[in-house]
RNA sequence: GCCCCCAUCGUCUAGAGGCCUAGGACACCUCCCUUUCAAGGAGGAGAUCAGGGGUUCGAAUCCCCUUGGGGGUACCA
């Protein structure tokens, strides 16, 4: 079922299904008339396409078309961190070919050779795995359709280039750098929109042969039709054309022998028999480069799937390090979930109703529809995401389980050693973990929420010892037969100890609060803990009488 | 500048022409619970559906314009 849950009834809405694709083929009369790539479906009805951009509301069957392996890819360039933003598309792209139980790939678009860190690979898988999104095909897996790095397949692009330029799509261009920076300043002087001036558009072969015996290394560029319009089928937005003439003449492999972005992507998906093109919605604009240089080739098509960016919180821009931790690695490392993350992220820019909020993984494959998806550019909200987080600890994760993930935090910060599961340090932060969990909003928060449980309280002052409206002898008193009573008394019967200390507090002539705060100061060193007793009893006895021990002595 | 995309509470969103007196969540406020702090429970405030024109008996929903926001405009991805 996946993703026709929330299909029509057969025979009704029909017409819902056909808003998905009609209209992309009178699309493009120009020179480069698209291929027929066709998994809309061919309704004649075309004097109704796309009447709205809205998501289709129907699940279209013909987003796959029948008998087709869904086939996606993330391809991060390697310049740094996993990004926010990266991490939704992956997301996405992931629950896209997990749902319809095709294939994930890990492409490495390293075919930018000044702006390559060597660091990136290993910290975006990283953080890929750490979100729990596996690749079937990539770094580390291998796969039929390797290599899955781009500079392992510069023979395939410059091949690819060659054969665009024999057939007339693309063209050899000879012009420097600062000759192109030139047009371009002339260009904004002059209020023109920069562009390359397409100099070396038309130049002969005599003239080529003059410019390499120079020694010039040229780079390809596509040969853009100059007329006619060219029409991007995007699943989430529908149809949009761009005028042929006002599109660039891009450079589709540079002189150093590396492809751009434009060549790589529409060669290596279609190498890879990519099924869906998956990608950030930065993409959108060159979109119909990509969609000529498919006709260029003769290839179809695939559709497009533009994914809505991320913007800052404050809706200026898109979400940037300036604005907070842009890298997922840094919310491993403050103490996030990735399963809160990964439950926030699923649900900017979708939603599947108008209530559900709580997703695992497993849900989402189930219930994740890429056609809900909503275009629209959507902020990015900390305090949400944090309150996911706090919600996963307190609420979701089993206690075992949220054990194990604070160790690590607890052993970082000194307070913990050796603590394997079922052994007697594990059960006693076990314990630990139990009272403070609903205090705690980040792992981060673990070791100041319990240090007290493993080792001395921080020093605190006496005074705090002696609540307001009481005074410090009947404070020191009552303290004295507090003592007298946990030296005795069995600290698991939490309620029948609970009694004993009111009584005792009214005996002393205090209120209840006024004896459990000087307990808990004694305990903690804070006037912030878990319940007394809870604590009292997780403290230990042995402990709490050194403890209170050392209050009394504060007392004089 | 030019091109493209987008537009419902502060934020993320539900909404597919009458189920809308516009629903949920985060944040905010009040009260309850209470040994502190949380967590939890119950309420509240918060959106003339960006504005203006159409279409229609009826529009948040369809069309157009305006405005606003975002993206792109490299031998970067």
């Amino acid at each position: 079922m996946g993703a026709y849950w929330r299909a029509a009834p057969a025979g009704v809405r029909t017409s819902g299904e056909r808003r998905a694709g009609a209209g992309f083929r009178e699309a493009g009369a120009s020179a480069y008339t698209l291929p027929t790539c066709l998994w809309g479906p061919t309704a004649p009805d075309s004097r109704q396409p796309f009447a709205s951009n809205r998501k289709p509301a129907t699940v279209t069957t013909s987003l796959i078309r029948p008998g087709q392996r869904v086939r996606v890819r993330f391809a991060p360039s390697p310049t740094g961190d996993l990004h926010v933003g990266g991490a939704r598309s992956a997301l996405f792209t992931w629950l896209f070919a997990r749902q319809h139980e095709g294939d994930f790939i890990l492409r490495i678009e390293d075919t930018d050779q000044k702006r390559y860190k060597e660091e990136s690979v290993e910290s975006i898988t990283s953080a890929l795995s750490w979100l729990g999104l596996d690749w079937d095909e990539g770094p580390g897996r291998g796969g039929p359709v390797g290599p899955y790095y781009q500079s392992e397949r510069l023979p395939l692009y410059q091949e690819h280039a060659r054969i665009l330029v024999e057939g007339g799509h693309a063209y050899e261009c000879f012009c420097s750098p600062e000759r192109l920076e030139s047009v371009r300043a002339a260009q904004i002087a002059n209020r023109q929109p920069p562009g390359y001036d397409r100099f070396c558009r038309n130049l002969s072969a005599a003239e080529r042969a003059a410019k390499r015996a120079e020694g010039i290394t040229p780079v390809v560029r596509l040969k853009a039709p100059l007329e006619g319009t060219t029409t991007v089928y995007d699943v989430l937005r529908g149809p949009s054309s761009y005028e042929n003439r006002l599109l660039e003449d891009a450079v589709l492999l540079k002189s150093d022998g590396f492809p751009t972005y434009h060549l790589a992507v529409v060669v290596d998906d279609h190498h890879m028999r990519i099924s869906h093109v998956m990608r950030g919605e930065e993409w959108l604009p060159s979109a119909p480069l990509h969609v000529l240089t498919y006709a260029a080739f003769g290839w179809e098509t695939p559709p497009f799937i533009h994914m809505p960016v991320i913007l800052n919180p404050d809706g200026k821009g898109k979400l940037s390090k300036r604005a907070g931790a842009a890298s997922v690695l840094l919310y491993k490392q403050g103490g996030y979930l990735p399963e809160a993350l990964v439950n926030y992220l699923a649900l900017v820019g979708w939603s599947y109703d108008d209530r559900t909020e709580l997703f695992s993984l497993a849900d989402l494959i189930e219930k994740f529809s890429i056609e809900r998806v909503n275009p629209s550019p959507a902020r990015y909200n900390y305090e949400k995401l944090l309150w996911f987080n706090q919600y996963y600890i307190n609420h979701v994760l089993e206690l075992d389980d949220l054990t194990r993930r604070v160790v690590p935090w607890l052993q970082d910060a000194g307070l913990l050693g050796d603590a394997p599961e079922g052994s007697e340090a594990f059960a006693h932060a076990r314990a630990a973990v139990a009272l403070i969990k609903d205090k705690m909003k980040l792992l981060s928060e673990a070791a100041d929420l319990t240090r007290y449980f493993f080792t001395d309280p921080d020093p605190y002052e006496a005074d705090l010892l002696v609540p307001k409206k009481s005074d410090p002898s009947a404070v020191r008193a009552a303290l004295q037969a507090t003592r007298a009573l946990i030296a005795e008394a069995d600290l698991e019967a939490e309620a029948e100890l609970e009694a004993q200390l009111r009584g005792l507090a009214e005996a002393h002539g205090l209120k209840a609060g006024q004896l459990f705060m000087p307990i808990r100061v004694a305990l903690t060193g804070r006037t912030v803990s878990p319940g007394l007793f809870g604590t009292l009893r997780v403290v230990g006895r042995e402990r709490a009488l050194e403890r209170l021990d050392a209050a009394l002595a504060k007392l004089g």
